[in-house]
Parts: structure tokens; sequence; C-alpha cells
DNA sequence: GCAAGGTC
């Protein structure tokens, strides 16, 4: 009696491990009391590719489009194909008679499992049964969900609707990067999912470069009477705003110039609740953490990832889910009383009555998905960096917020008559903050300011006039929060609204565990850029969705509607309600008929400067007076002599290269972007150096700053040279090199004379450095060491002025000095909360810092600063 | 040089 248990990931058969008391760990699995453990690491197997089917795939080209494979066939996935060996060897265990398939309960749980059986040459269904539950895995529930397993047949319906998801996705992904590789000349890759995204960016960017600001005028009017003041803004069957700026002024001069006292007409007061907010999905998470750490959403998985993983203290961070299951009361109960023993302020308004599964919103089986929501599991450890202290205060805060009453609050709305125009004053007050004491909102606006008590009838004396005037503004950029919601709810691209209600958070664009990484591979691919927070599509990724708009059959890839409904027939066919063969049947026709298309479609429009390869001759090569050749990246020619197209963030057009090829010196080109982000003019030279054609800036021609530190003619580090075996290498770090004209303005750059003792220090006593024991001087920006420079063997050792978002005072720097840790004090983080802490300096392994102490409930919320420069 | 889906 022999039983194996597959499961998707290690944790998983970690949990097992201990509920079952299979304890003997084996190379890749557990082993004990006639059963065995084992785990996948997420996929093992993988579809072919098309050149496995075939090596005349390999070559890309329009005549083999389209490719559709058939049958499909899957191959290991190399990196983890020991792990996939350690599966087969055991479903060859001699006497086993039970296999027991445990990855994750969802779609792509049962594509895992099916392939690597598949993989394995396992067939007999018969042995094989379905673990399935999306609660959290305790002992309890594993060993009771155990009691309940399913024939796995009941899952084939599943299975199907995972096989057809990866070949569609297949189809559509191979087939249309090929062909609009081939026809556009540089590598533009479209699928499901990435196209429909970039389409989302590339609609906005237009929306916003089209828009013309229109301006407009509101006009308010101070009241008061002897209950106080309030301020009323005009408005006229709900519109505020006053768009005829003419007639704007004359309402303020009629207003102006009105003595007859207003009244109040209506005073309506609402009481109102909010219920707590859902625990965090990985979208949730990443939204919150992306508007107040703008940490873009790969950020977030990989902290978080880190604190499931390593630190063990946040649950499987992957999850669609906002809920736990009715299972996990039990552990919830515990795990409240343990973390509030650690941070009391955050439960200390817990209801308890709400740790119950009358909680709907919090234990809800039918919302359940593959995993259970976000939560902690236990403490923070103390070895957890500043950024894993933000992500895991987020998920503490959440969940305690989660078990809090409603938050109670009051809405105030008054309309006042003057001067026979009407004014509305809004307001809120809370009554009870309930979960807001957990999960604190943002700073009041203005306009829910404190309102005097009115009624109906109250006089209101007009004190004062104002008219703001502003414009309209455009939709805001994406950021990595916006285009997350977006993804995670596409209902809104969804035309008719019968489909719309259907579409009501059931399905999405892609899915949680890929959507950070289908905007970090739009960025890669350069169709798609971050600036700060905001994520914007590039020329590449404009061109990439124009091009494919002009087409009739091919830009539905770029509707997220589209993807939608893919996503609703495959839900359809896993619920057995589907036409199963029509599906891919849809899909084949879709993919014959764009390739049909995109082999004949003229397609006019420039491609952004430098990214095609045109394969045209543009000019003598030096080295050798062969043909240098425009390839995608660079301009090659036979013999290995290599001018890349991009040299400090420059594209290099074909005429420049031309031009630098029959003349050696080419520009002075605008445009150059140096390491540090300043934007430079130079020329470019190219010239023989010990034995090899390298290009160099010249910055002399143009008689701007810079110049002449490093002059034509100095080798460059990016430039073609042959090796020690021959051939030629290259680097592109050019940008550090041509840097020059930017010096550091630090304390240290600073000449000599400007330095001065700082004069609280005398007062009290000089205080040494406490590195090396010579003398604090006062910089621009911190107070550093005497023993600059550190040419060599010098102190690099400064406090900066301004930490922590503050600006440092007297007494503060002579307790570091000193050594000793500073009186609380306000410091400001990076997303603009104020927290009270201390500071001390510290000797570390990694050198000197100053630190921020950890709050009262243990949480860190300041990264040192590291003292040396 | 290609998809999207897992997990680390």
């Amino acid at each position: 009696m022999t039983t194996l248990i597959l499961t998707e990931k290690p944790s998983v058969a970690a949990d097992f491990s201990k509920a079952l008391g299979v304890r003997t760990r084996r190379d890749g699995y557990y082993e004990g009391n006639g059963t065995l453990i084992c785990w996948a690491v997420g996929h093992l197997v993988e579809l072919f590719a098309p050149e496995d089917y075939s090596p005349s795939f390999k070559k890309w080209s329009l005549a083999t489009l389209p490719i559709l494979p058939e049958p499909f066939k899957y191959k290991p996935i190399k990196k983890s194909g020991k792990q996939l060996g350690v599966i087969k060897k055991l479903l060859k265990t001699p006497g086993l008679d039970r296999v027991i398939i445990a990855t994750d309960a969802g779609r792509e749980g049962e594509v895992i499992a099916r392939t690597i059986l598949l993989q394995a040459g396992f067939t007999d269904k018969g042995r094989i049964m379905r673990f399935w539950t999306s609660q959290a895995l305790t002992p309890a529930v594993v060993r009771s969900t155990l009691e309940k397993l399913q024939p796995i047949t009941d899952y084939d319906r599943l299975w199907r609707a995972g096989y057809y998801r990866q070949v569609a996705d297949w189809m559509v992904g191979m087939n249309g990067t090929r062909a609009l590789t081939v026809r556009l000349g540089d590598l533009y890759s479209v699928g499901r999912v990435q196209t429909a995204v970039l389409a989302l960016l590339v609609q906005r960017r237009r929306e916003r470069e089209n828009f013309k600001p229109e301006p407009y005028v509101v006009v308010k009017v101070h009241f008061a009477n002897e209950k106080g003041k309030w301020i009323g803004t005009w408005f006229k069957e709900k519109e505020t705003r006053i768009v005829d700026l003419d007639a704007a002024q004359g309402l303020v001069a009629r207003l102006t110039a009105e003595e007859t006292p207003g009244v109040v007409l209506s005073a309506e007061k609402e009481k109102k609740s909010d219920p707590p907010p859902y625990l965090f999905s990985l979208t949730d998470l990443q939204q919150e953490a992306n508007k107040r750490f703008g940490f873009p959403a790969k950020k977030t998985l990989n902290v978080a990832q880190g604190l499931y993983q390593d630190k063990k203290c946040l649950s499987y961070p992957r999850t669609d889910s906002r809920v736990l299951g009715t299972q996990n009361l039990d552990m919830v109960k515990k795990l409240v009383d343990k973390l509030a023993e650690t941070a009391p302020a955050l439960f200390k308004g817990v209801d308890h009555g709400r740790i119950a599964l009358s909680n709907k919103r919090v234990f809800n089986d039918a919302k359940l998905t593959d995993h259970h929501a976000l939560i902690p599991l236990k403490n923070l450890p103390p070895s957890a960096t500043a950024d894993e202290a933000k992500i895991y205060e987020l998920v503490l805060r959440r969940f305690a917020a989660a078990f809090h009453p409603n938050c109670h609050y009051e809405n105030t709305k008054i309309v006042t008559g003057f001067s026979s125009e009407t004014f509305q004053t809004t307001g809120k007050i809370i009554l009870s903050p309930g979960w807001r004491e957990a999960w604190p909102i943002k700073a009041k606006k203005e306009d829910e300011a404190y309102i005097p008590p009115l009624v109906n009838g109250d006089a209101a004396h007009k004190e004062k006039v104002a008219a703001e005037k502003k414009e309209t503004t455009p939709p805001a950029a994406y950021t990595d929060a916006l285009i997350l919601k977006e993804m995670t709810n596409p209902g809104r691209y969804v035309s008719e609204k019968a489909m719309k209600d259907l579409f009501r958070g059931e399905v999405g664009i892609g899915t949680q565990s890929t959507r950070a990484q289908i905007l970090e591979i739009l960025i890669q691919r350069e169709y798609a850029k971050r600036e700060g927070k905001t994520l914007a599509a590039t020329d590449k990724g404009c061109y990439l969705v124009e091009m494919l708009q002009k087409t009739a059959v091919s830009r539905v890839l770029t509707s997220p509607e589209e993807t939608a409904r893919w996503e609703m027939s495959l839900n359809r066919i896993a619920l057995g309600e589907g036409n199963n063969e029509n599906f891919l049947a849809t899909i084949k026709e879709f993919v014959q008929k764009s390739m049909d298309e995109l082999k004949t479609v003229v397609m006019e429009g420039e491609a952004p400067v430098g990214r095609k390869r045109t394969g045209e001759v543009v000019g003598r090569c030096p080295a050798c007076g062969g043909e240098v050749i425009e390839e995608y990246k660079n301009f090659k020619c036979a013999c290995g002599f290599v001018l890349w197209k991009k040299i400090a963030g420059k594209n290099l057009t074909p005429n420049m290269v031309g031009h630098l090829l029959r003349t050696k010196k080419s520009g002075p080109y605008n445009g150059f972007i140096s390491k540090k982000k300043k934007r430079f003019t130079a020329s470019l030279i190219l010239a023989q150096k010990e034995g090899s054609w390298q290009v160099t800036f010249d910055f002399d021609s143009n008689g701007k700053k810079g110049g002449g530190k490093k002059a034509a003619g100095e080798p460059a580090p990016w430039s073609s040279s042959p090796n020690a075996s021959g051939s030629f290498s290259h680097s592109q770090e050019a940008a550090s090199y041509v840097s020059q004209p930017e010096r550091p303005t630090t304390l240290a750059s600073k000449p000599a004379q400007n330095q001065k003792p700082l004069r609280g220090l005398n007062q009290t006593g000089p205080r040494p450095c406490p590195a090396c024991g010579g003398s604090i001087i006062e910089g621009k920006r911190g107070f550093g060491c005497s023993n600059w420079p550190a040419d060599k063997g010098g102190c690099r050792f400064v406090i900066w002025k301004t930490l922590f978002g503050r600006e440092l005072t007297e007494s503060q720097l002579t307790s570091l000095l000193s050594m000793k840790p500073t009186r609380p004090c306000n410091l400001t983080t990076s997303d603009g909360r104020t927290v009270k802490t201390r500071l001390r300096l510290t000797n570390t392994p990694q050198g000197w810092m100053v630190m921020a102490d950890p709050d009262e409930q243990g949480i860190k919320h300041f990264e040192p600063v590291v003292c040396a420069h």
C-alpha cells in the first residue's frame, strides 16, 4: 500500500508533510507511513516550440505561417527537469496503488498535474484521485479534505479548458509574433494578454496627447451667521462649472454687489456606515503599494514572495481571492490573538463577534478561488528589510481592519439661496472610525471641513465672493496601480449590458501570477516605459498597435473585450456548458484569417527610427573596406566591425552612420543622455587607436560645457576593438564615460576655503569624526570629515543634512556624533506619512549608518542611510 | 528572436 501525493509547489508539500507526519526528507520528496509526498515547481512541462515540430520553422518567414500543429506536443521545461525526473521515478514505485493530485484548485493547477502525468506516461486513471480545496492548508483542513477525495474524471473538463487556453495562446502568439516581426522588420511580439494591455496604454497616450484643456470657473461664496461660517459653491442643475467666462464674471459682480442676505434653503443630514475593506488579493496589495510607496507591481510581488518563502510570515501571495475559507475560522482566531500581542494598537478595536462564520466578507467559500486571500501568518522577523516591513504592514493592517466594526459617519448637505442663485456645501463627519482606526485614510478634503448646525430658514450673510479659474484635466496617466485595476476588471470594455453583468469580477486580462510579468515584458521590449510612477506607451508600442488597428481581422488582438470573451468561453467549457470543438475551431479560423491578412495587407506608416533591420548597406567598413549593413540593433561588417545603433541613449540613423564612415566625423548631435540622465551634445569621431577602430565623443567642436576632458581620440569602452582571440568585442557602457560635466555636488567637491567648522559644535566642544577621529566640517549638503578627499586612505564619513525627509537639527547632530540616540523626532516616510521615532548612528559591517528605530509595533519605516560617499 | 501560465 503506497500513496503518492503530488503538489504544485514545495510549500504545499511541506503542509502535507506536517499534517500527515510524513517527515523523512528525501531528495525532492517526503517519505513515511507508506506515503510519498512530492512537488512540482509550477509548470514542469511546456508546449513544443515551433522548430521542435519541424526544422523548417526555425527560420521566421511568412511562407511557413500559420503554424498549426496537429497534435500539439509537450516537452519538459529544461530548468526544472530534475524535479520532473523525481516525480517520474516515484510514479514507477512498485506497489503504488494511489496517486493523489493536490496541485492548486484551479485550471492551471489541473494543467500542471495532467501534463506531468502525460509526460510520465502515467495513464491509469483508476488509481488517480483529486484533492481539492482552497482553504488555508492547516493540518485539520488537509486531513478532512483527504477524506473527501474526488475521482479525477470529475476534473477532465477543467483540464480540457486549460489545454485549450494553452494551445489557443500558443497559436495566436507564435503566429502573430512571427508575422508582425517579418512584416515590420524588428521584433514585434503579440499575444492575447500583452497586446490588449499595450492597447490600453496606447489609447491612454493618445487621449492625453489629443486632450485640449478647457477653462472654467467655480464660484464660491463665504457665508456666516451667529452659528458659524460655511462656504457655498454655486450650482445649477447639479453643475458647478461655469464654462462661459464672461457669464462667470457677471455673476461674481452681481453677487459682490448683492446686499440682501441669503437664506438656508435645505439642511440635510444622513447617517451612513462603510463596512471594513476586503482582505488583500495580490492585485489589491500591488495597487495599494504602488499608490503609497510607488512600488512597481513586480517589486511588490518579489517582496511578498520573500515574506512568504523565506520569512514565512505571509501566506501565498499570488492569489485572486479576497476571502478565507470557513474551515479557517479557528486558525484566524488564534492568529488574531497572537498578532495582537505585538501590535496591540492595531487590534485593540477588533470586534470579536466579527471573527465568526457570519462574517461573509471574510469567510466565504463561494468566493474562494485557487487560493485564499493574502494574510499575515506570524510576526515580522527582525531581519526583514524596510521594503518588507512596508508590505507586511499593509497586509497586517488590512487583516486587523477586516475584524473591526463598520465606520460610521454623517454626511451633511446644505443648500443656501442667495441673490436668486443656489450654493451647495457638503461635509462629512466621522462619528466612530471603526476599521479606519487600523486602516487610516488620508487627510480630509477642504470641503469636508466642519459645518455649523444649520437648519432651514437660517440667515446667510455674505462675507466674501471668490471665483476659482480652473482647467479641465486630461485622463490620468497610467500607473501600475491603474493598469492592474483595468486588467482585473475589464468589464467596462464589454459593450452589451448582459455580458457586462457576467463579466463583473469574474474574468480579467491575464492572471494574478503573470500581470506583473506582462508589464515588465512590455517595458523590456520597449513598447512601454516607466517615468517615475507612471507607465506610458512608447513610439514603438504605438506603432505596433497602430499597425494592428489598420487591419480588419488581427485588430481584435488590441481589444481587451476580446481577451475577456475568450476567458468567458473557457470558463463555460470548464463548467461543461461550452461547445468544446467550436472554441478551438474559432481560434484556428482567426489565426488562419489573420495570417492571410498579415501576409498581404499594406502597412503604411513610418517605423520608429533605428528599429528596423533593413539589411541595407550604409557604408564602407573602415577596417576591411567591406560593406557595413544595417541589422536589428547595430551596423555590422562581415569582418566583425560593429557600430551599435544606440549610443548613450540616442539612436543612430543610417544617414548618420554613413556620414561617419565616409568622413570619420559626424555631428554635432543633440539628445545623447549620460548615465546620470543628463542630456548632452557631441560629435562622433571614428578613429583608429592601437590597431582597432573606435567611436568617441568630441565635445570641442560645439564649444559647450564639459569639452576637453575626454576629447576625441581617446578610446571609449563601447567602441569596436579586436580582443585577444581576434574577434570584436564591444560594450554599451558609454554614458558613464561621457558624464564628465556632472561633478558630484557633495560636501567633498566644495573648495576648501568654503569649508567651515560647524558653529553648534564649537559651542559644545568639538566632536571628532566617529570613523577616524578627524574633525567634522559643515558642507553644503552634509557634515563631513575633514580628512576627505579620500583618494588614498582618506575618510569618507558624512552625515547628511536632510534625513528621512526632515532637516537635521544641531542637537540631533550632536547626539549622533556622540553615538547617542536622538530624542524622538517626527520623520517623513517615502509615502508622506509622519512617524515619530529616534535616530541613531551605528557602525555596521556594511559601514556607518544612520538608522531610524522601529515604531511601537516593531514596524520599521525607514531604510538605513549610509554615511559614506 | 516568438505566448501565457505556473514557481522560485
